[in-house]
Formats: C-alpha cells, sequence, structure tokens
DNA sequence: TCCGGAATGTAGCGGTTGCTACATTCCTGG
DNA sequence: CCAGGAATGTAGCAACCGCTACATTCCGGA
C-alpha cells in the first residue's frame, strides 16, 4: 500500500506543525506521536526510530522557512551588505518567522550538545542559511563576501538569542540599530 | 555543622566546573553527583532539589566570567561601539572564554524552551551583560545606547552561535569582518 | 471467497529520571 | 562517656524513556 508513504507525509507536516508551535521541549517519542494523533507504535512504523522522525519533520520546517525567505527577499537582485543587513534583521524579528528562529537556537543548542540528529541538521541549515546570504550579497571578492554573509547570520542569529534573553521591545529596539551600520571597503 | 556549607561550596565549584566542561548535555542528578564525587543522595542534601543545585553551579559560572570580563575590559573607559564591538568580539572568541559561550547557548536554549531555573538565569545573565556593555560604552542619549548595547550583545552571541554551525574558521572570519562596521550618528 | 501482506493495537522490556523513606554511622557538646 | 543531632549509605518508588515482540484486524487481488 502506498497509505504508508501518504499517512507518513501527512505526520511529518504535524510533526513540523508540532515542533513550529513547541519547540524541542516535548519531544519524546510518545509525545510526538500524540501531537500527530496517531500512537506511538504507528509514529515508529512510519519511521525508522525517532531521530528520522525529527529529521524529517525538520526537513520539512526548512523548505517552509525556506519558501517565506524567498518570497521576501527573492534572489537575482544582489544588495549592499548595510540593506542585506537591515533587510534580514526585519524579516527575523517578524512575529511569522518568530517560531521559525526559536526553533532554530533549540536546535543550534542541541547540535551544540552533540545530540543526534541536530548536529547535522545545524550544520546543513546554517550552511543554507549562509549562501542565501552570499547570493543576496553584491561584494566581489568571494572571500570578504564570505566573511560578510557569516557576520550577517552571527547578527541576525543574535538577535533572535537577545529576543529571549530581554524581551521583543529591546530585540526590536537592537534590529533598528542595525540599520546604523555601514561596512567599510 | 558548618561542614554541610563547606561541602556545599565546594560541590557548587564542582558542578560549575562540570557545566563549563560538558554544558548541559550530562546534568542528571546521578550525573551531576558523579561529576561532583558524592552520591546522588548527597547532592540532594546539600540542594533542596536538581534547580537548586543548577541555580548555584551557574551563580558561580556567572561570577567567573564577571571576573574574566572585568580583568578583559576594566569599566571606567568608555569607548566608542566600533571599538567595544571589536574587542567584545575578541573576548567572545578567545580560547578561554568558549566554554562560558557554548555552555551560554544552551542555558539560553533551555531558557526558550521554558526549563526551570534557566528562563531567570537567562534573563539576569543577559541583563548583565548589556549593563556591562552599556556602562563601556561613550554614547550620550540614553536610549541610543542601550539599543547599540543590544545589537553588540546580539553580534557577539551571534558569533558563538556561527561558530557551533559553521566552524571556528568561519565563525573568527566574522569577527575579524566586524571590525570594519562603523555606526553612522 | 479466501489468502497474504499491509496496517494497527496491546503489552511490556530494560533503562533512566528526580526524589525519598529508612537505617546507620559519625562527631561533638554536656 | 553518652545523648542527640549532623552526615551519609542503602534501597527503592513511580514516572518516563526509546523501542519491540506478538497478536490482531483490515483490505485488495486471485
Amino acid at each position: 500500500m502506498a497509505l504508508r508513504a501518504a499517512q507518513r507525509q501527512v505526520v511529518t507536516e504535524r510533526l513540523a506543525g508540532h515542533l513550529l508551535a513547541s519547540g524541542l521541549a516535548r519531544t519524546s517519542v510518545r509525545q510526538l506521536a500524540a501531537a500527530a494523533g496517531i500512537s506511538d507504535r504507528m509514529l515508529l512504523y512510519y519511521f525508522r526510530d525517532k531521530a528520522e522522525a525529527l529529521g524529517e519533520a525538520m526537513g520539512h520546517v526548512a523548505a517552509q522557512l525556506g519558501g517565506r525567505l524567498e518570497a521576501a527577499l527573492p534572489a537575482g537582485a544582489r544588495r549592499p551588505p548595510e540593506r542585506l543587513l537591515a533587510e534580514a534583521a526585519r524579516i527575523a524579528t517578524d512575529p511569522e518567522v518568530r517560531p521559525f528562529m526559536a526553533l532554530w537556537m533549540e536546535v543550534i543548542a542541541a547540535a551544540a550538545r552533540g545530540e543526534a540528529p541536530f548536529a547535522g541538521i545545524a550544520r546543513q541549515v546554517t550552511a543554507g542559511f549562509l549562501s542565501w546570504i552570499e547570493t543576496r550579497l553584491d561584494i566581489e571578492d568571494a572571500e570578504r563576501r564570505a566573511a560578510t554573509a557569516g557576520l550577517i547570520l552571527a547578527a541576525i542569529d543574535g538577535l533572535a538569542l537577545l529576543e529571549i534573553g530581554a524581551g521583543a521591545e529591546r530585540a526590536a529596539a537592537a534590529a533598528e540599530r542595525a540599520g546604523d551600520v555601514r561596512f567599510t571597503s
């Protein structure tokens, strides 16, 4: 039966929604299954193990975020780093994007702890972000472009962190201040 | 007996060392006790519960970091934001400070997940960082100074995140690029 | 209609979690 | 020297963890 594949897809989408809503807090097999509206037995029928289920769900989340980013800031046009930083900061603090950033923080922390499968996911998503930024940056020198992309990504992630530790208003003020940043040379 | 208080202090210091070395990965009561060289029974004799033990240990870590920061960049002199950003980035990527930043990332993520006692710890430490930065910033307008401090803290935290997701070299390149940043007005 | 595999339920295994009841030893003040 | 609290050990509880063996139900093709 292809029923299994179809159900698996449905479950994956529900898991992605659950992760965006609840983060990595409630991610035991039983809790994930409950969130998807199935039994834990079936979750491990659709997926080999917990890591595979989380990996698929995170992949779905990443694809979702990718679509949003593409819509908000289409490729093609290359921007000066100042403008890209300001626009990226605006996007990252957008209420609709906030759940993605919050989840992203947890994934990175789990990766830092060495938890599978998050270490791989973190490297993959980070590389995607960096490439996304680089292709929108009008800096010719590749090395400088890479370093600038890294700094911009750091600023964006840092703003998300600041929001957790100091509240949304403070993060918003800092994001606005990012508009005053200029890059020499 | 004052023995209990003395032992509690020793245990607190050992727990702090363990957290710096291993992060929040191995923080079950039994694992914490083993790291401190005592039985789990005694850990919960010195501390009311796991949260209190972690709270005390994190407090000790924060104090340690505070001392290092004070030594590296004494208060008194106020610096332009560009210089402070560059110096703070240098300190944050210092190998001796790296364990603190790694642990800090995990605490923030745990706070985002709402885990006690990390939510409170995160707010407290973030406020401390922001105040530390503000008192070293030679910007007169209080609002602008606060916003700038937030942005600098975001950049530093973001660099630590980048190190996790993209490796130390990439983070170092981005940190160096931070030296090219200028603030208008 | 019945056979066989897909789909699903039931029950449980061995392990870890935070925490505690109870017993015992240690040490000090009177 | 002994009473009594401080300090410590032993054992275990109930809940949860990821995962699986086994039984059962469902359903389409021959």
